[in-house]
DNA sequence: GTCTATAATGAGATAGAC
DNA sequence: GTCTATCTCATTATAGAC
């Protein structure tokens, strides 16, 4: 059995990515968890700071990805799965991104650190894509990258969000993730190089 | 002088924009409007009510953007015209795409008119892309043309989202602008035919 | 660490006088 | 149409027993 703290977290993180964290009351997190409200109080002195702890749970998960990216299967593509586990992370801490707006004012020291987060992604995308265009699989200026590298991140910070506005899912099954990244990927496409092509063809046959 | 019931809505719209809808309190409209909070509710029993009434608002200053496409200056070229309108539009209304989780979740009617207004202007939108193609100003199969329609949207919806989180910008001047519309535009480039880019000068330097 | 109570707040909303 | 007064209610949060 989970400590407490862990299983209040676990739950707040599905009824989060559910509903949101300000429909969520604490009472609904209490009975969720199968604890008191006080006690919860006990672990969690304000609402906000579950805020934070999930937040540090989030960047650690990023850290893993974000440091293990050569644990690729076949090893044929780093840049695509990399990209792949980076969209799969967004997905499990989805709330974050769709109701960023709100935990923004809630919450404002989380600011600091996901610009922080931001800084550091978007350099590890922009580092991947040069080192494409001087393998030759991409072809693209530097400052064609960088508009390439901030649309790919609105793209998939907010896809979820999105679909389910657009076309009424909420509930998000692997066929929506995949045509998610498909959509980021059709960004790159237009500057892919014959021989970038052909890795990815590869890389699909491969799956 | 206004009718009090448009001077709610005038103020609603500015104090929504600037904090999002949950953020600001009925007594704070009130205040705003320098009406008394009982007053307040003669005119919207619930305060729902109101995000129904800007909804309409945003939705007729919509046609008004969609149905007048050839009343550009120059002339030359009605699609970025439509889309500087548009762009221009989406950010006067901008508390609907940043907020709109949470909205979504407030006033659920919302989400049915939303989608077939996102119905409505996706389809503008390729319509105009399929003409460029048939005018030889873009290379785009229908597919690629749908890909990019998505993302353009996407990118045109949460760009200021992004903006705010990303670089702690939440007073959005016309350079901003500016670089939001050149985000979308980045996405159509690679896609223009040499006659296309030609146009596209032509256009700078008109403005 | 966990529970029972209960406080404290602040929001949305209403009734009825003017 | 506008205001005063008041209500209801959900929610966060605390104190103290077990």
């Amino acid at each position: 059995m989970p400590s407490t703290r862990d299983r209040i977290l676990d739950a707040c993180l599905r009824l989060f990515n559910d509903s949101g964290p300000f429909a969520v009351t604490t009472a609904e997190i209490a009975r969720t968890v199968g604890i008191n409200e006080g006690n919860l109080y006990y672990y969690f002195r304000k609402k906000e700071d579950i805020l934070f702890a999930l937040f540090e749970r989030f960047q650690d998960a990023l850290n893993v990805v974000a440091n293990a990216p050569h644990e690729t299967g076949g090893g044929s593509d780093p840049g695509l799965a990399y990209l792949e586990r980076w969209f799969r992370l967004m997905w499990e801490w989805r709330f974050f991104y769709r109701d960023g707006a709100a935990i923004k004012r809630m919450a404002p020291k989380l600011r600091a650190r996901n610009v922080k987060l931001a800084d550091r992604g978007q350099a590890d995308i922009k580092r991947m894509l040069l080192q494409m265009v001087e393998q030759g699989l991409l072809a693209a200026s530097e400052e064609e990258v960088d508009r390439l590298v901030v649309n790919a991140w609105i793209i998939s910070s907010y896809w979820l969000d999105y679909l389910d506005s657009r076309h009424n899912i909420g509930k998000v099954t692997p066929e929506h993730l995949d045509w998610g990244f498909s959509q980021v990927l059709s960004l790159f496409l237009p500057y892919t190089t014959k021989a970038g092509q052909a890795q990815e063809k590869r890389r699909r046959q491969h799956v």
